[in-house]
DNA sequence: GAGTAAACGAGACGGTACGTCAAGTCTTGCG
DNA sequence: CGCAAGACTTGACGTACCGTCTCGTTTACTC
C-alpha cells in the first residue's frame, strides 16, 4: 500500500487503525457522494482522523480511491465447479457482484479514466486489481487444460496474447454492461455471454450453412 | 443537443459559431489536459467565448464533455466488406481508432464514470454516443443473415438481448483493451479478437482432443 | 433631465411615460432593496420596459437615483409662520420628513458617497436636491430680514458664506441625526436644534455665572 | 474587531500580521478606487493574502471598509486649549483632518448609506466611529462646566439629550460641509461655525434689534 | 523513566475553479 | 428610428477544496 523509508525506525509509529479507518471512510463516501463529490476533507472527516495524517499515507485522491477499491477485489478466487463454462461463469458472476457495488461502480471507472493520463497511476491499478483477476484466467485456463478442455499453447508469447485477449474480453463485457449499458450482469446473461465465449456467435444459432 | 422553447423567437439568436467554437475548444483542452484538469472557464477562453454564454447552453461539464466527444462518433459507418468477419473486423477498428484520440480517451470514461450516479447523463451518453454504434450491429448483423453467414431469429425480445450481448461484448473488449490494458487495439488483436468472437474460444485454437 | 440633440427630429419618439415609470419604479427598488442591491435590470422589468431604453436616458446607476430622489425634493416650500423661529422649524421638519422616507435615505447618502469621486455627480446632486434646498434658506434669511429679527449683511461674499455655513449646519444636522443616529428628527428635536442654531449653546441652558 | 471563540486554543493561530496588511490594503484602494470600484479580490492581492483569509476576518466588503476607516479615528484627542470654543474648535479641525483624507471620504458615507438598511453594521459604525468622537463631546463640557463655562445639567437623561444633539450638530456639518458642499473645512470656516455654535445665528450678526 | 522524534488533531494559509450575478453593449424583429 | 427581448463580454462575487503550513499534544521507542 505504502510504506515507510526503512531506516525510520524511530518516532512514534503510524497508527494502524487509521488506515483501516481512512480506507472504510472513503468506500462509504464514494457510496454516498460517488467519485467527482468526495473530497479529502470529508473523508478524513468521516475516518475521525486529520487531514495531514491522510496525506502523509496519500499522494491524493486517485491512490487513495485504487486502494480503497481495491480492498473489495480481494475475496476474489476460483472454486472448482468441474468444467470450464462452469468455472467462467462463477468467476463472472463474482465480478459482477463486486461491480455491482456502489463504492466500485463509483470509484473504478473515474480512477481508470484517471490513469489514461498518468502511467504511475495505471500501474498502480494494474497491481491491485487487474492482476489480482487475470490471475483467475491463468488458473481457470490451467485447470481447463488439465481437464483436457483446452489445448495447450507451447508459445508462451502467443500464450500471453491469448490470456490477455480473454480478460479484456471478459472484464471488458461485464464492464460495459453494467456501468454503460447499466443493465444487472445477472446469470442469465453470464450464461449467454459464456455460451459466445465459447463457442462463438456463430456456434451459438443453429450451425450456418458452410464457412 | 440542446434546445430552446419553439416559442422564443424574440430576442437575439444564440450564435451559432460559439457552438461550434466551444466543443471545438473543448476537444483540444481534453487533449492537452485530460478531464480532470479541463476547466469550463478555460475552455470559454479557448472558444473565444465568455463562461456565462457556456453556462447558458450545457449545464456543466459532464454534458459538455459528451456532446463534444459525440461528435467524434458522427463519422462511423459500416462498409460492406463481404463477410461477417470482414465487417466486424472493419467497424472494431473503427471504433478502436475513435478510442486511439487522446480526446476520446480522457473524456468517455471519466463521463461513463460520473453517469453511474447521473441518469439523465446516461442517457446522454445512450442516445448520442452508444446508440450510434449499436445501430453499426443491427446493420452487420442484417447484412450477414441476408448473406446466410447467420440465422434469423424469429423472437424480437431474444434478438434484442444477442444485440445488446455483441454490443456488450464488442465495445467492452475495445474499451477494455484500450483504456485500461493500454494496449493499441490494432489489426492483430482486432484479428485475434473477430476470431473469439464468431468462433468461440475452443474454435481459436487448434481443435480440442474431443468434447 | 437628459437631451437629445436638437437635430434629431426624425424616427420613433421617444415613449414619455416610460420615464415616468422608470423613475418610479427606481424608488419603489430603492424601497424594496435599497442602493447596492438595486440592479438596472430589476428597474427595467419593474417599469416594464428594456435595458437599453433605460441606458439610452441615463448613464447609470448613479444619475439614475440622483434623478429618482430629486423629484422627492420638489414639494419642499417655505409657508411664512412669522418668525424665523418657527420659520426654521418649518423647513427643517419637512427636510427631515423626506429623509424619513426609505427611498431617500436608502439612495441619498449613496449618491453623495460617490460622487466624492465624480465631479459630474456632485454637480448634478448639487442642482437637483442641494439647491433647492438652499433656496429656502435664502427666501427665510430675506424674510427674517423683513422683519427685522435679522440685520442685512451688506458683504455679498460674506453674504454667502454665511448662507453656505447655515445651509450645511441644517442639512448637516438633520441628515446626521436621521441616517448615523438613526433617530426620527421629531418636533421635538426639531425644536431643540433650532433653539441652539438661534441662540447658541451658552442660550440654551440657563445662562452661565458670569463668562 | 472581530474575535474568535475564547476557548479555541487548538490549530494554527491567525496571523497577525495578515490583519494589519489587509486593512493598510483596503485604506490604499479606497483612496486609489473609491469605494464602489474597491473589490475584495484586489484587497487580498494588495495584501498579499488569499481572498479566503480575509473572508475569515470579515463578513463582507461593509464591515472590512468600517474597520479600515475606524483606525483612522484612533488618534483623536482633545488637548485642553483653555476656552470652550478653542477646545470645539481644535477638536472640530482634526474632525475636519480625517475627513479630509481620500480613504475617509470615500469609504465613510458609503457605509452610513449601506447601515441604513442593516442594524450590524449601523452598530459597528457607531461603536468604533461614532463613539470615540462622541467621548470627546463629554469631555469638551466637562471641561468646560469646570471652567464654569456652561451650567450642570442636572438631569441625566436631559443632558445625555443635549450631548447627542451636538454631536449631531457637529458631526452633521462638518461632514456635509465636506463631503456634500465639498469645500474644506478649514480654520475661518470652522471659526465661523463654532461662533454660531456658541453664540447662535442672532449673535453671530451686529446684534439684532431685541428677541 | 527521561529524552526525543515522529505522528497526530486542529485549523489557518495561498491558491484555483466554481457557478452566479449584474453591468453595459449588441443583434434580432416588430411597430 | 424607438422599442422589447434576450444573447453577448466582462469582471466581481462568495464558496468549496486543494495541498501545505504551523501550532500544541500524544505516543512509542531508546538510552
Amino acid at each position: 500500500m505504502q510504506s515507510r523509508s526503512p531506516a525510520s525506525r524511530t518516532g512514534r509509529p503510524r497508527s494502524a487503525t487509521a488506515d483501516a479507518a481512512i480506507l472504510a471512510a472513503t468506500r462509504e463516501a464514494l457510496v454516498e457522494l460517488g467519485w467527482s463529490k468526495l473530497t479529502l476533507g470529508d473523508v478524513a472527516t468521516r475516518a475521525g482522523v486529520a487531514k495531514t495524517t491522510l496525506y502523509r499515507r496519500w499522494a491524493g485522491k486517485n491512490e487513495l480511491v485504487v486502494d480503497a477499491v481495491a480492498e473489495l477485489f480481494d475475496e476474489l478466487e476460483l472454486p472448482d465447479r468441474g468444467s470450464l463454462a462452469a468455472d467462467i461463469e462463477g468467476v463472472v458472476l463474482q465480478f459482477a457482484s463486486i461491480l455491482a457495488l456502489p463504492e466500485a461502480r463509483s470509484g473504478l471507472m473515474a480512477v481508470v479514466a484517471e490513469a489514461t493520463r498518468d502511467e504511475a497511476l495505471r500501474e498502480r491499478i494494474r497491481a491491485s486489481v487487474v492482476d489480482r483477476q487475470k490471475r483467475l484466467v491463468l488458473e481457470g485456463r490451467a485447470r481447463a487444460q488439465a481437464r483436457g478442455e483446452l489445448a495447450a499453447e507451447p508459445d508462451p508469447a502467443s500464450s500471453a496474447r491469448t490470456v490477455d485477449l480473454i480478460f479484456d474480453m471478459v472484464a471488458g463485457a461485464v464492464v460495459h454492461r453494467t456501468l454503460v449499458s447499466a443493465e444487472p450482469a445477472d446469470e442469465e446473461w453470464v450464461h449467454s455471454f459464456t455460451g459466445v465465449l465459447l463457442r462463438g456467435l456463430a456456434g451459438e444459432a443453429p450451425p450456418p450453412a458452410d464457412v
